[in-house]
DNA sequence: AACAATATTTGACCTGGATCAAATATTATA
DNA sequence: TATAATATTTGATCCAGGTCAAATATTGTT
């Protein structure tokens, strides 16, 4: 979930008024979770959000019985089933930890009567959207574009951390690439 | 460009401040453009959103010599490259009309300062750009789980308004399928 | 209507990457 | 350190959908 123009994120918070941050702050509790507990499941409503301070979690669904991973997590990063979380409805994804998270929770309404009070918030909230719909149309430019090969090499170019830290079998649904053909691209690259 | 939970837009715009829609009025000119013409080239940044009142438009770059669509735009959407308007700088995206073009022509700037005297101007856009991203997350899911013939059906189920408007080439890209198998596709349903 | 340009279909062939199956590593646990 | 469980690699085979090429429609223009 690496962003471009994440700076423009440390800007706008260090501009923020003085109540935003902390209102948010006041609205948030920090919590650890197991390695392989689940912040959602598949047909959940997704009520918080979870920012991210320590640990690993990914996203995914399922294809039949294959898990398909949308997304993986580290820390600053907001993990999230952005579909559940923004159409308060239940949605197909389940979001995981990998490893033990510690994570700032913060609940849907709560940050919805926050952003009531303080522009402020809405507009952290605006760019933190943006930059992820920035990062999906990334995504998909990578699918239409670039064959397996490319992608992998993309990720370890862009996302080193993903490829150091998280087992072949999340990265391959990651990349849209069986398990069989990354472990051959690996071997060749 | 058909976005689940449009109505929740509507909803938003009812209930706006007095002074906010007017505001967005007031920096907003209704042009036209004709068919074949450019909204935005590659390489230009964009600095002007379209919310089209009439006709249809495309989005598309170039892989090599060879046009992706990534977005049709018909009535009531908001024409954009996206990556480009929001980080305000150049990038890859064509955005050409279709057939002959109306729409309401907003600037930047002048938008971003009237979501800073109207914090409903920020919702208003924040919501659209969820929904957005909600759009792109549920294409990049089709691309995932759906095979070119389902992918296909699930357009004509959900926007047959694009089947029936937009030549095959362009569909074809924006389906990431090529034109021959789009064709055969449609020659055996 | 005749011609040119553009769009769509059809045919033949090929390949990237999937699937199925089995062999090795690697890691975790008693 | 064994043993089980999990992860990764390697081999063999297959096919959805791509590419290249050519035939038809269809549409626009004089």
């Amino acid at each position: 979930m690496m962003i471009p123009g994440s700076d423009k994120v440390d800007e706008l918070i260090a501009h923020m008024a003085p109540g935003a941050l902390a209102a948010l702050e006041n609205i948030s509790v920090t919590r650890t979770f197991a390695k392989g507990s689940f912040l959602l499941r598949q047909d959940e409503t997704a009520r918080k959000s979870y920012h991210i301070l320590d640990g690993i979690a990914r996203r995914y669904y399922l294809d039949g019985d294959r898990e398909i991973t949308t997304a993986f997590f580290f820390a600053d990063d907001l993990a999230l089933a952005f579909d559940s979380y923004i159409l308060q409805r239940p949605g197909r994804e389940f979001v995981q930890c990998i490893t033990e998270v510690t994570a700032s929770v913060t609940d849907y309404q709560a940050f919805e009567a926050a952003k009531q009070k303080y522009p402020d918030l809405l507009r952290f909230d605006l760019l933190l959207t943006e930059l992820y719909a920035v990062w999906l149309e990334e995504r998909l430019f990578e699918f239409h574009t670039c064959n397996a090969e490319q992608r992998y090499r993309t990720l370890l170019d862009k996302d080193p951390h993903i490829v150091l830290q998280v087992p072949l079998k999340y990265i391959a649904s990651y990349l849209g690439i069986s398990l069989e053909t990354l472990s051959r691209i690996r071997a060749r690259i």
